[in-house]
Formats: C-alpha cells, structure tokens, sequence
DNA sequence: CTGATCTTGTGAAACGAGTCACAAGATCAC
DNA sequence: GTGATCTTGTGACTCGTTTCACAAGATCAG
C-alpha cells in the first residue's frame, strides 16, 4: 500500500483549518497569516505552515493567506469538491440519529440510506425521512447510489461480520461507532469513534484532580 | 495545574484492555500474559507492559497477569469502582439518541438528565425515559443529583456559551460533540468528538487512494 | 531604488511515544 | 537445591511529531 506519507494528525488539522476559514470568511476577513490565525483559534502558527507545506505552496510572503484561495485548496486536497454518498448500517438510536443529525447533511456528505437486519424496521424512514432497507439490499444500494461511506452503528458484537458485508458491498471507507476494535482488510480506510473510551477517559480524569 | 504526568493515549489503551479482560473473563481465563494478549487482540505486548508501569507492578514475573485482579486494577486506576452521573445538554437529535444509547448506561455510568433552552421540550422524556428540563435548572439539577459529567450536544454557535453554564453549574468534565473548537477554563477536562473531522478525513483517504 | 517591515517555507532542535532487548524475579520438574 | 523455562519491568533506542529560528521572498513608504 501507497502510505501516503501524511498523517492522519495533520489532515485533521486541516479539517479543522477548514472551520476558521469558514469563520473567517463570515467576518469578511480576505487575508490572514498563520500566525493570526493561530493567535484567534489557538493553534500555532510554525505548524499550520508546515501543514499546508505539506501539499504545495499556498501564501504569499509578506503578506499571508487569501482566504477564500486557502478555502478552496483545502477543499480540493480533503476531496471534498464532489458530493460523497454515506449509508448508516444499524437502524437504533444512534444511527437514526445520525443519518437526521445536521453536521452530517452537509457540505459535501449526504446520508442516502440506513440499513438494519430487524424486518420490522424495514420500509420505514427516520424521522427526517432517511429510507430503511434491510440488511440485505445493501450491495444494490451501494451499487445504485454510489455510496463509498459506510457509517457503523450496530451493537459490538455485530460490527466485525457487518464490516465484512460492507466491504463485500464496494465500500471503501468506514466510520465505527461500535466499541469493538475491528479488523480491516487492506485498502479499506477505517476510523473508530469509541464513546465509552472518551466518557472512561473523563472519569480518570476526574478521580485524578478533584473528587475523590 | 497538575498534569499527571500520564498522557491520553496511555488512559485510552487502558480502557481497551479493560474491554480485553472482560472477554478473556467471559472465556473463563484466570491468567494471562502480556504476550498472549497481545496476540489474541492485535496489540504489542511492551506496550501494555509499559502502559501497566505508569500505576504500579501488577503482574508477576514468570506467570502474567491475574485477569480478575488486573480488571479491579484498571477500573480503580480509572476511577470507574463508582458510579457516575452523567447530564447531556442539549435535547436534539443527537443528545435524545445519546441518553438513550446502551453503552452509556452501563459500567459506572448513569444518564439522569437532558437539557435543552427550547420550552416545547421541557417536561418530556426521551424513549428510554430520561427527563428534559430547562437550562435554567441545570445548576440545581447538578447539584441535587451530583452530576460529575456533562455531555454537550448543542449547535456549533451555542456551544462556547453552553460551556460556561456548565462550568459554572460545577461541572468538572466534559464531552463535546458540537463541531468547534472550544476554550475550557483550567482545572476542566474537555475532550471532543468531532464527527465532521472524523468523515472528512475518510474523504481525503478516499481521493488518495482511489476513486478520485 | 533603498531600507524597513512582514510573513512564508523549511532545516535543525526538542520533545514525546512506541519498540526492543535483557536483567531480575518467579515457577516447576526432578 | 539446581537447571530449565517463563514473563515481568525497564533502560536504551528508534521513530514521528511539534516547536524553534532564520533565510528567502514580498510589499510599501519615501
């Protein structure tokens, strides 16, 4: 495999740089340099140059970034200048709200579909009107809507033999909700987000300072 | 402050071993080696030995680790011998799915409240019958319930405002969903989840890697 | 054109995290 | 007790990330 040589740290960076420049442009800021930007959004300055190094020469000298440029660079090397299919495998309460949840409907994501194995799920809609299929159509779906997310929020003990049939079905990159550590076959891009792990975190973090 | 000198990632790897010991204790294991768990759940073995130093020796030389003594280990290092009250501000999509979400619920953890500032909500329940109140009671409601935790599921825009009622309701951690980057006052721990990095950044490994 | 003032892009230094390799300690068979 | 066999705990090393510091480039006033 093709490691590409950037870190996952730095490209969510950019994401993050992304944010500011979107506030930026609400302030009908057009110019910023690295070091106001690091200065408004508490960052620092010598590692979003390096960041941005990274991928080609963005600012002017003397002078800093064009904001609004900047934007579309970063869109461009994020690839998020086209629209991406996302479906949401588990049809429970945290994937029905997932596939209505705001941040997600936008700028270049759209929640297509939710799938769930429990028939009786099936042909219905979340409330913000996301279909329901059942577990089953999940290779025609993906094929049909060119999906190439993959969302999972299924109980732990499902996510590896759902991971399996999402990677049968063409998709290449998944987000896991389940708190399981999955096991990915080349090629296929996978991310966890493991809210018992962070909420665990907090609560060491607790009975270190203060209460007990 | 005091920064324990004990970095994030170690308390994370923490919490995953915990998770390994519980399936090692359902599988009936008494003894297990930092080896052997290693192998069986893809992680490196001088690393947990490593990771297990910071807090003391719990291990004996020549034999490993006793799985029911190193799980009550972990969970007192982690701070979760107790039980934990836990209040999600913001009663939208996301935080009804969150209070109702079973992996919060269990281990040391209880969801006791929703919050939310829009008063059409305030008096109802989500599924799983937690309560909504208003913002305006969150300081008695934390106080009354001695809620330790918050969890922060509101807009972007309310979310820096939102962090300081709970600060100043005494709340000494906390996790923020809400996509922005925000500035805790010391002596807070403040972790987010941003889900929008997290899908963004699978769009940039998908452009790399390849369908354009 | 020249000097003053910015700000980028980048090599070098500092730091932190992960891995390796082995001495020290424990067990067991005989 | 002795030798063989494990496995921990840990100092030394490697690797990757972050921070620092400055030369090179750009602008602008006069």
């Amino acid at each position: 495999m093709r490691g590409s040589g950037i870190s996952d740290l730095t490209t969510e960076r950019l994401s993050v740089y992304l944010r500011c420049l979107d506030d930026l442009i609400k302030s009908d800021v057009e110019t910023v340099s690295s070091q106001t930007l690091a200065e408004r959004y508490h960052l620092n300055s010598a590692q979003i140059r390096k960041d941005l190094a990274c991928f080609g020469e963005f600012g002017v000298r003397g002078v800093g970034y064009v904001v609004a440029d900047l934007k579309k660079n970063l869109m461009r090397i994020l690839g998020l200048t086209r629209n991406r299919n996302v479906v949401i495998v588990g049809a429970g309460n945290l994937g029905m709200a997932l596939a209505d949840y705001a941040g997600f409907n936008r700028e270049g994501f759209s929640i297509v579909a939710l799938f769930d194995s429990n028939p009786s799920k099936v042909g219905r809609t979340s409330r913000g009107g996301v279909p329901i299929h059942h577990m089953r159509s999940l290779p025609g779906v993906v094929r049909r809507r060119k999906a190439s997310i993959a969302v999972l929020a299924v109980p732990a003990a499902a996510a590896q033999q759902t991971l399996s049939r999402v990677e049968r079905a063409g998709i290449k990159a998944v987000l896991n909700f389940a708190p399981t550590r999955l096991k990915a076959r080349a090629g296929l891009t996978l991310k966890g987000v493991d809210l018992k792990i962070q909420l665990e975190n907090l609560a060491f973090h607790l009975s270190r300072s203060g209460g007990t």
